[in-house]
DNA sequence: GAGCAGGTACTCGGATATACAATGTCCGAGTAATAAAGG
DNA sequence: CCTTTATTACTCGGACATTGTATATCCGAGTACCTGCTC
């Protein structure tokens, strides 16, 4: 999976917790030391997904779209990797000696894919059933102090 | 995903449909119209992980180290693609400005990770609870004249 | 005819090229704040 | 002092290199089979 994935809920998160206001890219990759421009195309991902709102100019930046209760693991994975599934069925069972005989025997879906992509729902379904709210929570209970001092390291360097 | 996990369980199904004897990779491949070096690195992988039995010289080839009841979805995928999770936390969180505090804070596993990995295990368990078996069974069901036809076409070109 | 030795063809196995995508970087378009000028 | 206007600095956005990994290929090591020879 994209190594982008964990840089962009780090950032969604502490997006949450600064609030309102526009953020830069330049601003949210000091604060972990990451390569700013690159962070920036992540971020225009999740712009394109309308997870982020971006705002040009001075005292521009990103913000959250929409409440962290309303955005879910899975809104993010997939901005930034896109929605194809991890396994891709090529029909390699309609090539060679197997194509030969009744062509409408693929009607029918391949057992393999089926089986794959049962996998991945579930997975998309835990996925999609956890918030960056739920991961907000999380994280203030194992350590309380991280939300003010967040909010204090980007208020210092304002 | 490795494309080759997917040639990597058709070739399972057909040599469990083939019984005993071992089969070339070049054989297997040609039923596909597969690369055949490539497939045979495949191959190779799922031998090393002891799926697959490898015999050298002719009459040579691979066949089923143990009946595909005992092989799951799971193994394969490991074999090929490795057991490393899609999501690896780099643990960004401990770099640059939120990096400063208390150092022992960071004992608490990774928030984001947790919930990554529960995602990925719940997708684990679902290949884990399918066997090979399982979808030989699914395809019989949905096309019940593919056994003899594979085991037809590998004995003609004997 | 049976046993044995040598050769041969076939198979896996890993080392070696190539193609594609993820990673990382850079500069231009657009915009809002700002400062200056005029009324 | 207030309004208008030009400037400026800042930000995103997409186009452009670079690195790494998956894909694909090739040749050597080993082995069972087969052929021919000997007893």
């Amino acid at each position: 999976m994209n190594e982008g994935v964990e840089w962009a809920v780090h950032s969604c998160l502490n997006l949450a917790w600064l609030g309102e206001r526009a953020v830069p890219a330049a601003r949210l990759a000091a604060f972990y030391e990451l390569p700013a421009a690159y962070l920036n195309k992540q971020l225009q991902a999740l712009a394109r997904a309308d997870i982020l709102t971006s705002v040009s100019g001075p005292r521009g930046g990103f913000r959250l779209t929409r409440p962290p209760e309303k955005v879910t693991l899975m809104d993010v994975v997939v901005a930034i990797d896109g929605d194809e599934p991890a396994f891709r069925c090529t029909e390699i069972r309609q090539r060679g000696g197997s194509g030969g005989g009744d062509t409408d025997a693929y009607r029918k879906p391949c057992a393999i894919d089926a089986a794959m992509r049962k996998a991945e729902l579930a997975w998309r379904r835990e996925l999609a059933g956890q918030t960056v709210a739920d991961v907000m929570a999380t994280v203030e209970h194992a350590n309380p102090g991280v939300p003010d001092k967040v909010r204090r390291w980007f208020d210092d360097t304002r």
